[in-house]
Parts: C-alpha cells; structure tokens; sequence
DNA sequence: CTTGGGATGGTCT
DNA sequence: GACCATCCCAAGG
C-alpha cells in the first residue's frame, strides 16, 4: 500500500481535488478495516471562493483549512451531521480543503451497513454526511495526517478516469466555478 | 419516480 | 437570530 505523500496535496485545491479521484481512503478501527475508492470532490479555495468556510476569517472550526496540508479538516453541520475533507492547497494560497462527497465502498461494508443503520448498499456511502457515519468519522479525527498509516489514511487506488465537471452542490455563492469533480468506475 | 418538510445544534453576524 | 458544503421519510403522480 503507498500513502500519498506530503506533496500530492501541496498542489492547488483544484487539481487536487481532481487527483484524490480513484484513490483510496482507510479507516482502521481496533482491528476493523474500513476502505473505498473516491468518486466525487469538491474544492473550497480562499480569498477568491466566496462558498469556501475559509472566505472571511481563520476561525476555531475551520483553523485546519490554513494549516499543514494532507490532513483533515472535519466539520459539523446541519444540528448532526459531519463532513469529511482533506486540507490541500499551493503556496500562494493561505487555506484550502477537499470536501469528499462520495466514495464507492470496498472493504468492510458490513460495518459500514451497521454504522449506518442500513442495508442499502446503493446509498451507503454516496454522500458527505453517509461518508462520515459509514466511515465513523467525528471531531475526534479533526487535523489528522492522512499521509500515514493511522486511523484514518489515503493511498493509491485505480488508474486514471474520464472526470466531470459541474457546479457544487448546497452552495449559492461562485456557482460558475465547476469545481464539483466526479467519476465513474 | 419526485417533492417537501422536519430533525437539530454549532457557528458567525 | 439566521444560517447552513445534509439526510431521511412520507406523500403524491
């Protein structure tokens, strides 16, 4: 298995966004192993992106955005829900993170199913909040290096597929920027 | 199949 | 005090 290093997410939000397509996100808990391949991203920039938690201010709950790249940046929102991303930016810019919004499952989808409370396998994981639950990710994995083997890591996965482009989803500021990316396996 | 509303609480203005 | 980078279920076609 090879994480992706350091570098990979020291690239602009939106080429990143686009390269974390098809690879593999893990979660190990105790001696459970959770995995799936990503099939769709979003990038939230700075300064120039209006919809990004990052526009106006570093605050105590998107602090992770302006920090190392390559680690999470994890969310509350809506009253119970957790979003999912991966801190990823240049260096012209000061914050930047990947929202990932779908992930075809791999390995341990039982657990997934149970986590969930539910069997569909077709809605398991194809949203950011079902991410969260299948995957049990929370506050207590906020700021996590995700370039290493931990409780939560990306590594290589498929090869290369044909990526489309759209407006991002549940936002209503900068919707002509089609940095919603996905693909299909 | 599509649509509409309710759940539920942290965060920012 | 309003706003959410959401999800689920029930009701209607």
């Amino acid at each position: 298995m090879s994480f992706l290093p350091r570098e990979f997410y020291a690239r602009d939000t939106v080429i990143v966004a686009k390269g974390l397509l098809g690879k593999k996100l893990v979660r190990k808990i105790g001696n459970k192993k959770i995995s799936g391949i990503i099939t769709e991203t979003e990038a939230y920039r700075h300064k120039d992106d209006p919809a990004s938690h990052a526009f106006r201010k570093k605050t105590e709950r998107n602090r992770a955005m302006f920090e190392e790249v390559g680690r999470a940046y994890i969310y509350f929102t809506y009253g119970m829900y957790f979003c999912f991303n991966v801190v990823a930016r240049n260096s012209k810019a000061e914050a930047g993170a990947v929202l990932i919004r779908a992930i075809h499952p791999e390995k341990g989808i039982e657990v997934m199913k149970e986590n969930r409370k539910k069997d569909e396998l077709k809605s398991l994981t194809d949203g950011p909040a079902k991410i969260a639950q299948a995957f049990d990710i929370n506050k207590k994995q906020y700021g996590v290096d995700l370039t290493c083997n931990s409780e939560l890591f990306i590594t290589e996965g498929i090869g290369k597929r044909k990526i489309i482009s759209s407006p991002r989803i549940g936002i209503s500021a900068a919707t002509e920027n089609l940095w919603n990316f996905k693909i299909t396996l």
